[in-house]
DNA sequence: CGGGATCCTACACGATACTG
DNA sequence: CAGTATCGTGTAGGATCCCG
């Protein structure tokens, strides 16, 4: 269960892994798409993904480069299991923020 | 969908989460039942799953100290939502490695 | 027994600059 | 365009000691 968490733990791989699913996406477009990621974790990130086989690179030799990444259909499978999880954190969020509210609220207050 | 994978994203939380769902749990059970944990971070875990509201802590006013620990229901829903993704990494776990040692070939073979 | 306080290290991640 | 290289930082987590 470690095995599969550590694989989508990072902080920008399942981001990556939704924006690539839709068919072929080039590195500029992820870039765009996924809001916020550093032109260095992209790069990281997508190396994993592709180590893993999560995700196809496919390099057109021309100039200017061009690379394009999609979703393999593992990766398209752990999504859908991923999905229960979000479905999970739906129903529950607001349980969840009022029982961290209730326990500030017991001991201090400002999470300190 | 990032939400609950921070809330059980932790290196020890899903352990104790399963060791604490089959009833209530002694603090120093869990110490021997989650491998490896140690003490800060079986401390530091079971406050944030508690504040979480994923588990609930039970003080028996004796001496010398009994606490024990046990799932609350939205804890069990979460594991249940987590067996769709073990059972993806199962179905994988050989194609991600073939995955692994294929990239590692193409590129420097030991991932420097 | 069930912690808390302190110190330390490794690594994830961000910012920035350079390149074929 | 699609990266790589380098540097700096925050924080997760480990080791150890102390306490009611």
């Amino acid at each position: 269960m470690r095995e599969a968490l550590d694989r989508v733990g990072g902080k920008w791989a399942i981001g990556i892994l939704i924006a690539a699913s839709a068919g072929p996406v080039r590195f500029t477009e992820l870039e765009r798409r996924v809001e916020g990621i550093s032109r260095r974790m992209l790069t990281l990130t997508l190396r994993n993904l592709e180590r893993d086989g999560l995700l196809d690179r496919h390099v057109h030799p021309c100039v200017p480069p061009k690379v394009e990444y999609t979703a393999t259909p593992m990766a398209r499978e752990l999504y859908d299991s991923l999905v229960a999880l979000t479905s999970w954190a739906e129903r529950h969020r607001e349980a969840i923020s009022a029982a961290r509210a209730e326990y500030d609220r017991r001991h201090g207050h400002p999470p300190a």
